[in-house]
DNA sequence: CCACTGACGAGTG
DNA sequence: GCACTCGCCAGTG
C-alpha cells in the first residue's frame, strides 16, 4: 500500500492528557491512585500537576473513574470545604468499597493501587 | 512574551 | 500529620 498520507498537519494532536487518561481507565474497581503515580505510568514523571489538570479538565459524564485518583496523602483534592465534586468523589468510593475518612481521606495502606 | 494560577509531589521543620 | 518552599507544565489575561 503506497503510503497513507496522514491529513494531520499537527505533528502532535496526542497531549499528555490522553495518556493520563489511558492510565486512570486501568484504575480497577474498589482501589485508589495517586497523581504522581499515574503521571509516573503515563511516563510524565513529576508531572503530577499535569494528571490534576487534565482530570480537572474532563466534561461531567465521562466514563472515567477520575474519583479513583487522590493525592499523595491519601486525600481527596476535590472535597476541600464541600464542593459538589469532592461530595460526589466521596459517595464514589464508598460506593465502591473504599472506606473514606471524616477528614475526605483514604487509606492507601488498604486501598492503594499497586501496579 | 510575561506573570499568575492551578484536582500535586517531595523535602524540611 | 500539617505548613511552607521549590519545581514541573499548561492555560488564561
Amino acid at each position: 500500500m503506497a503510503a497513507a498520507p496522514r491529513k494531520s498537519k499537527t505533528a502532535k494532536p496526542l497531549s499528555s492528557y490522553d495518556r493520563i487518561y489511558a492510565v486512570v481507565r486501568k484504575i480497577p474497581r474498589g482501589r485508589v491512585t495517586t497523581y504522581g503515580a499515574v503521571a509516573r505510568i503515563a511516563g510524565l514523571p513529576r508531572q503530577a500537576r499535569l494528571v490534576g489538570y487534565a482530570l480537572h479538565a474532563l466534561k461531567s459524564g465521562t466514563a472515567l473513574p477520575w474519583h479513583r485518583v487522590i493525592n499523595s496523602q491519601g486525600k481527596l483534592s476535590l472535597a476541600r470545604g464541600g464542593s459538589s465534586s469532592g461530595v460526589a468523589q466521596r459517595l464514589r468510593l464508598e460506593r465502591e468499597g473504599v472506606t473514606v475518612d471524616a477528614a475526605d481521606r483514604v487509606s492507601l495502606k488498604r486501598y492503594g493501587w499497586r501496579l
